[in-house]
DNA sequence: CTTTTCACGTACTCTCGGTATGTGAAGGTA
DNA sequence: TACCTTCACATACCGAGAGTACGTGAAAAG
């Protein structure tokens, strides 16, 4: 296939756009970002822009798409470190709450994303991310047994729920103790779903 | 103090603005919503618009005002229906639910709201209304002993996080069977907080 | 009755997302 | 290698909508 000039440099271009638009949008958010300063950052014209994405959301989409990938390959990381079930839950969500407390993701995932895009292609792009992990995660305790016999869906909707909140809580006014007080916290609410109702291990 | 004239009007001019904008708000969401609509609905001009408000953004945030504090009274009626403090915490919650599923509530309150704003904006805001509630509720069970010793406030907000997504979730595609199970697993772990095991009446 | 204030209307500006069209190099074809 | 097509952009322009400057008439003050 030759690896032609034009596909390199089309995609070099697209890279730079994304990039430097991930960057403004998380520092400034999306609605006091123009594609005026996208594509001078960038070094293109808005021309480049419009021929590469269909207008400014959907420039935000390739965007949200990258920062989601990433959240979801640091989760699929910490809980393909486990064999244990139970582990990779545990190890999922703790990785979950550190990547979601960095203010260049939140923004952009958890702030700005449902509002540019709708909530509903917001959420569809997040269970195609990490809330599919957590999901996956849940059903494999289910299934073997760990978890009270209860419908996945809406549990994963309110964990997913209460780590957005969490992290958004953490990154705002968060100290070292807060992450940890919360950690407490949502492990306790995670070891009640369990079948046996002993606690382990917070940390 | 006579009632004035000029205040009566002042006062219906800022409610026409404000009821108009949140039906609009609600419907289309704050980007769809051009304020020559709003001007246009509620039979005034962009010059009284501008002499009561700040702008767009200053409309919307009397438009959340006034949503979040209907939803807090919503709120705060199911739990003064009671005198456990358990009761009143989890006829709370349940309100909150309830009032949170309605799409003309949502968009506005936890889907724009956070991004028109700034999610600390959003957040100070959203703790002088029901969060509010949520946190006091706690502290009550915490004070009484009825909840294991621990801090309140990440806690609150990861609850409030969950019960914000599970709103949205069950608005997108949620039927009463949905609801009753988010019930269920939200009265799960609302249990697991109390320093008896012993489980409650879910329903 | 004069003067000031205030609530609002009118007309304008200006930023910014989006579009229509031009252009030159890459790549196929004879 | 001459020609033609395609493609990845650049340039110039348009329209919508947020925000502003200024005018006005009635209410309140004195």
């Amino acid at each position: 296939m030759a690896a032609t000039t034009r596909a390199l440099q089309r995609e070099r271009t697209r890279r730079a756009l994304v990039g430097h638009a991930r960057r403004l949008f998380a520092e400034h958010g999306y609605a006091e970002v123009g594609l005026a300063q996208v594509v001078a950052a960038a070094s293109v014209t808005k021309g480049a822009l419009y021929h590469q994405f269909d207008g400014k959301a959907d420039l935000f989409r390739a965007v949200l798409e990258e920062v989601q990938a990433e959240v979801a390959a640091a989760v699929a990381d910490a809980a393909e470190a486990h064999d244990d079930p139970w582990l990779r839950l545990t190890a999922g969500c703790r990785a979950f709450l550190t990547a979601s407390t960095d203010p260049r993701v939140q923004r952009i995932m958890l702030v700005d994303g449902p509002a540019i895009l709708g909530w509903d292609t917001w959420r569809s792009m997040d269970e195609a991310g990490s809330a599919r992990h957590l999901a996956e995660a849940l059903t494999a305790l289910a299934d073997a047994g760990v978890l009270r016999p209860q419908p996945i869906a809406p549990l994963a909707h309110l964990l997913s729920g209460a780590m957005n909140e969490a992290a958004l809580w953490l990154a705002s006014s968060g100290t070292d103790r807060d992450l940890e007080d919360v950690w407490t916290a949502l492990s306790g609410m995670l070891d009640s779903l369990r079948t046996d109702t002993a606690t382990r291990g917070g940390r």
